[in-house]
DNA sequence: CTTCTTACAATTTGATCATATTCTGCGGCG
DNA sequence: CGCCGCAGAATATGATCAAATTGTAAGAAG
């Protein structure tokens, strides 16, 4: 009786959602600051900074390391330096090229998947996507709108697809966030209400060029905020 | 002023190549298992047992390990076991539209950087690719056919598309080698005297049209294969 | 006398290892 | 048939060693 001691052996965690590796944990969070723009192209980030900044142990800050190596999205620069990339030139239009051709693909795929469901979790997304844009939220705006691709991306059942294009968002993400910074949120057009018109027709050779439109614009204005300012040194 | 002397202070190499992280040389030797077949799809791997193997240490197993899977190279299947995935039908596909654009792509570009020096460079590999099939020397085979290619997509100066392909290529490298096993290299034809031949007419478009070309025949015999023995589970 | 260059030292950072802790899977016992 | 305990493997920690960057001081040149 007196065993008011919960003891029982595993009590994971009051907040829940320990049940995953700190590792892991660790690569989302550095994952999402990458993604979202927390991190600035071109600012560097050390092992021990990040292990006293996120409280966490050395060895799972290595490994997150360098899986967002691996993926692009940090680089291992010269000797003992490793900073988010700027992007070039030269890679964004090799990330224009991969992006018209993988997404709208893989839009079509998630087209001939799509259920009223879905179709409704989408809307909602880009309804909150809009809010933000109006809000000038640039946050939110990033957030909402990588989410919406997001969604598309898995409902394509296409996981090596999906898998690279992810990476691809982890290259130009930060720049995304330098392109809000200079215009602000209020130019920033997108194509989602006639890609949901066209999920909502089940068309889905039109919502796979309609993606390629979205895409070809987003790269337009990330070339465009990049020409205007050619990275600060 | 004629001090020849370079003052030692950095005596860049001595024993040579002895100056790579541990981690990395691991990475390098499991990729390559992976890529030439060493390991068998569906195979299971575990840290203790690459320690030993490896005669490594178990930090350096973890993070190459680690990278392995963010690459697509190696799964984290379930709780705690890491294979080698085996290719479904339908990841098949996906390798095959994602390679039918992009190796094209990285051909034209390579075409228009190829320099004499780099064409003979090739030559000299198709002449060592041709030699092993004839030899009926799958390792070789197999080897040498991934350089012809890595080659070719280091010309093309596309780092990150290169980068992507290169992760393609880890996904059905064992794959690759079942087919061989099955069929031997007696019949595995290829495009590359073409290839070259439109290299040598500085052709870019037509280049890349025979590398799709050369990539579609090779992913219909792994289809083949995988078809008419479907993954012994 | 001031300033630039160079060399040395100290601190910071990265890599590796040995070890502790936890979780999963399995086999025996009630 | 189900529960408990044990073994094995993976995760995570901290310490230790090596290397590099940075700061400082001294010397030479203008």
């Amino acid at each position: 009786m007196g065993s008011e001691t919960p003891v029982s052996k595993t009590i994971p965690d009051a907040t829940a959602a320990a049940k995953r590796p700190i590792h892991q944990h660790v690569y989302e969070r550095l994952r999402n600051m990458i993604l979202f723009g927390d991190l600035a192209p071109g600012q560097g980030v050390t092992i021990q900074g990040l292990t006293t900044a996120l409280d966490a142990g050395m060895t799972p800050v290595r490994e997150a390391l360098r899986r967002l190596i691996s993926e692009g999205a940090l680089t291992h620069l010269g000797n003992r330096r490793v900073t988010v990339p700027e992007l070039s030139h030269a890679g964004l239009d090799e990330l224009g090229f991969m992006r018209e051709t993988l997404e709208p693909e893989l839009t079509r795929r998630a087209a001939e998947r799509m259920t009223e469901h879905h179709l409704n979790a989408l809307k909602d997304c880009d309804n909150t996507l809009n809010q933000a844009i109006d809000r000038g939220d640039i946050g939110g705006y990033l957030t909402q709108n990588y989410r919406f691709h997001a969604m598309i991306y898995a409902l394509a059942d296409a996981p090596i697809m999906a898998t690279t294009v992810d990476q691809l968002w982890l290259r130009f993400g930060p720049s995304l966030r330098v392109v809000c910074g200079r215009y602000g949120t209020s130019n920033l057009p997108d194509k989602h209400a006639e890609l949901l018109a066209a999920f909502a027709d089940g068309n889905a050779q039109l919502a796979g060029e309609v993606m390629a439109g979205d895409v070809a614009q987003g790269m337009s204005q990330i070339r465009a905020a990049l020409e205007g300012q050619p990275v600060p040194r």
